[in-house]
DNA sequence: TTGAAAGCGCTACCAC
DNA sequence: GTGGTAGCGCTTTCAA
């Protein structure tokens, strides 16, 4: 509990000095000589001098901390937790804090919205109540991912990737690998983000510019080994296809084994896609097209954007993409 | 950016009393009438009167925040992700934040420690260099597993499962199945925590107590497909061994349908054993024997340890248990 | 049972 | 280029 006891009083006395002068040049607002600047570090860093950090936050008042609301039904899918502390990371880099909003703050005990000066939503989805009550707030927003909601008035940032390119590029990889009738591994309706409708155009869209019947399999985002192996051999059994393409992630590495034991080849007369490629067990296995979201640098880059937008440097309503990338396969 | 401009003093107006025993009221610390308690607290919710924690902070010397950190390595596993939104979830009930600690927070331009009231370390391995930053804090600290350097001076409290009873438990049932030679997937020496010391140690006196040879395999947590389908190939070739537990979230799910393109049968000629059941591919599977450690629940407990030893209701240095439950199997 | 006032450590706004 | 002063919102004495 001891904070170092040491504040810009006692250096200023130590150096029979105003605190004022010892704050601006702490801060290096320009406005001290350079000696007297100089001086002043030299003797801040010998006396451990650490900035108090409410005292600072209560006078310009801003919480110092960035929220970061993750939907449930997802989590236990890695890209979040890639996301989570790829943004925990950055935000320490610049001393924020990096709140994790849990499905508490809707709920009635909770003295109101979480103490940040911003929400990061990941994945937002429609109707979600916690998300809903977070919009509630007048706090800058940065959506990863589109709301699809119109009526939506709250003003939004929004970080997201091109998965309509992303995903078209992963077909045109599995067609130059040989695959020529893909089948899509989709999520069922509970799990509808703007990514899931950006692939899904893309699927249709690809398949109707190469002239091929599009097969769109719904699957829960997290299956059982049954319901996934029971979806698989249903898909593989049809002769003319040769190709499964996963909306979510790590279905085709698991996929995989269960084709093997069909006796598809990869590779060969079989080709796999991952959209999110699991960093176990697809974008390290040669064997599967996957696309890389690089959820760090993700979860990096929407803290970065959302700094700007709190120090004005960017728009409450800005657009930004983030680059994602396809593995060799 | 508009913090919810109202405080104490706007409410003490609105009011006709002072501020302080606004204050009085809202903190209940009994020296107000219930009647005029009651007032404050109806006015301060109707205005949606939120406290300021950077002003209680600097008066108090609190943050009203929990810091959670989770080690690098392990990050794709479900079970941390599901213990942090657990914690989060229960912080969240007792207005606590609950901020996620990257790795940034040993780095040079981090101001100093979080801004929290304590910290829970999940997994805390020795020679962790943000741990160890971490515990050069004075916070109090609750670590979620041993840490194993017996050297560390700083006070600790610990949860933990009961791992050696759990492993014990999940050993019997699968002899109880029929695996009568199981092999020990552990994990390399690179994860080297209380866990995967307890289980070791449960496994090897479970083989000594049965008269069993002990056969124990080192591997990645997390291997690509090729790895594991080879350490399991290897494994099953020998003809005596008829069960493998794994140590590592998830790889005997992901064993499974290797095992079965050998030809063995899940649950009559071969077992499979789980000591970190993922909820998706192994807790659901009647044909693998798991072990829940209810991760959420368990991230709940932690919170509640922590609070309680802030709170000074327990000990700095207190030990807790966390159950864990067998999955049918 | 309540109020007035001090002050946590810092930065912004004045003056000089 | 530097210093004095006010005050961020809160809790905590000390008085009434």
């Amino acid at each position: 509990m001891a904070k170092s006891a040491v504040t810009i009083v006692d250096i200023a006395r130590e150096l029979g000095i105003s605190k004022t002068t010892v704050s601006d040049a702490l801060i290096g607002s320009g406005r001290v000589s350079e000696a007297t600047r100089q001086k002043t570090l030299l003797v801040a860093q010998r006396m451990g001098y650490v900035s108090n950090r409410a005292a600072r936050l209560l006078r310009r008042s801003q919480t110092g901390a960035l929220g970061l609301y993750i939907p449930g039904h997802v989590r236990n899918l890695s890209f979040y937790m890639e996301f989570a502390f790829g943004a925990a990371d950055e935000s320490a880099l610049h001393d924020l804090d990096l709140t994790l909003i849990g499905r508490g703050v809707g709920s009635k005990r909770r003295s109101g919205p979480p103490q940040v000066d911003g929400l990061i939503a990941v994945d937002p989805l429609d109707g979600d109540p916690v998300l809903e009550s977070l919009l509630g707030s007048d706090l800058p927003v940065v959506t990863v991912g589109r709301i699809l909601d119109e009526t939506q008035s709250h003003p939004l940032a929004v970080i997201e990737i091109d998965h309509y390119s992303m995903a078209t590029a992963l077909l045109e990889a599995l067609r130059a690998a040989g695959g020529r009738r893909p089948v899509l591994l989709a999520s069922d309706e509970k799990f509808s983000s703007s990514y899931t409708v950006d692939v899904s155009r893309a699927y249709a869209d690809w398949c109707s510019g190469s002239g091929i019947e599009p097969v769109v399999i719904p699957l829960s985002v997290t299956p059982t080994d049954q319901e996934l192996t029971a979806t698989v051999q249903r898909i593989a059994a049809q002769n003319d296809v040769d190709a499964l393409v996963s909306v979510a992630q790590g279905l085709a590495g698991r996929a995989a084994p269960v084709l093997q034991s069909m006796g598809r080849r990869l590779g060969k007369d079989f080709h796999l896609g991952s959209l999110v490629g699991d960093p176990a067990t697809e974008l390290r296995n040669p064997l599967i097209h996957a696309v890389d979201l690089r959820p760090r640098e993700f979860g990096h880059e929407a803290v970065n954007f959302m700094r700007e937008i709190i120090s004005g440097q960017a728009s409450e309503t800005g657009r930004r993409n983030h680059r994602a990338t396809l593995t060799a396969g």
